[in-house]
DNA sequence: GAATCAAGTTGAACTTGTTCAACTCTTTTC
DNA sequence: GAAAAGAGTTGAACAAGTTCAACTTGATTC
């Protein structure tokens, strides 16, 4: 059964049949994740790439200090994975944990060479997405570099209302790579 | 003729035969740049992905304020583009500039389309590709929400000191995200 | 080879952001 | 529904990084 989220996230030009949109999306099973659940834990390989029907997760690394850092928050219409670990079967180095009660369609490693194969126009899908991810990779480092803490916090509730009135200050202030003591002050400011 | 060097960095394990790879280097044209010139200037549209076979290049913005903002430096054996642009036609926000004379092989929009028509595989090889740049966009980001500027100058210097070597402290200050004066402090310190 | 321009250095004053501790206010848990 | 844990706030002292200006040292250029 075609699900038209995940297909219309993927396949943007229609370059999909209707019978390949739905192979596509047979590959993919369903997974409920309860709100504080690891998707993934560091140390584990992560043997999914997922896509978000419902809720929200939390990307994020420990340091050695043991500071929390947020890589990217995945709601809705989010792909999430750590794509190291999946490539190289490698211990992960990122704990994924929803935000709340959330649903994920996820593919295993497995499935998902099975679905390269089945369908080759779903490597170019996927290459376009992965383009797109670098492109705002890279300008998320340059807010990083000649924005202040105060712009960048503005930046991105104006930018993602939805993903951040989903979070807790603290998870805010990691995402941004501030205290959350200093983004309190922040916040008295405006 | 096969550039064996083009082959080996997105070939890595063989999947394309002898004939496939005349083939692939085939849509590739070279172009010599002297030091100091641009391969992509801020506004244009980028019309090509490059592969740099000798020398190196800086790859930045200019923000409002004037400041030089370094994304990343792209050394013998490294593609340089600006995706965004690249992929939708769009003014680029991006400055490719040779730091020394340099050789690279380019690609042009149609000729890659073309490639990826002709030689299918290759969206497999791009795709790995974009996906592995990803990790070590996110890795990066770590780096700079978790680590000083003098540990990010020393990660950096370690890491890759032939590219560190051919850089100015003012490039390798805006790589850091940092000021020039800054890291001439940095340097007196350890 | 003098003149000029860009790169690097240094110091002082300043701003941004951190740390730590104390406190309040919610939320969760039993 | 009391107790405990977590989230947000505030202040004071501190550290990290910036700004600006003055200076020195190399590179270029004519």
């Amino acid at each position: 059964m075609i699900n038209h989220l995940l297909i219309a996230n993927i396949d943007e030009k229609g370059l999909l049949s209707k019978s390949e949109q739905e192979e596509f999306c047979s590959y993919f099973q369903p997974k409920s994740i309860s709100k504080k659940e690891f998707l993934l834990e560091q140390g584990k390989v992560c043997k999914f790439e997922g896509f978000v029907l419902e809720g929200c997760f939390r990307i994020f690394t420990i340091d050695t200090k043991g500071n929390e850092n947020t890589i990217y928050i995945a709601a809705r219409n989010w792909w999430l994975m750590d794509i190291d670990s999946f490539m190289n079967h490698e211990p992960s180095a990122l704990n994924i944990k929803a935000l709340e009660d959330s649903k994920v369609l996820i593919i295993s490693e497995k499935d998902k060479a099975a679905l390269y194969k089945s369908i080759p126009k779903t490597e170019k899908l996927f290459r376009i997405m992965f383009q797109k991810s670098i492109v705002a990779w890279q300008r998320r480092l340059v807010r990083n570099h000649s924005l202040t803490a105060k712009e960048r916090y503005s930046h991105f509730t104006k930018s993602y209302p939805d993903i951040a009135s989903k979070l807790t200050d603290r998870q805010t202030s990691s995402y941004l790579g501030i205290t959350h003591e200093f983004l309190s002050k922040i916040k008295k400011q405006s």
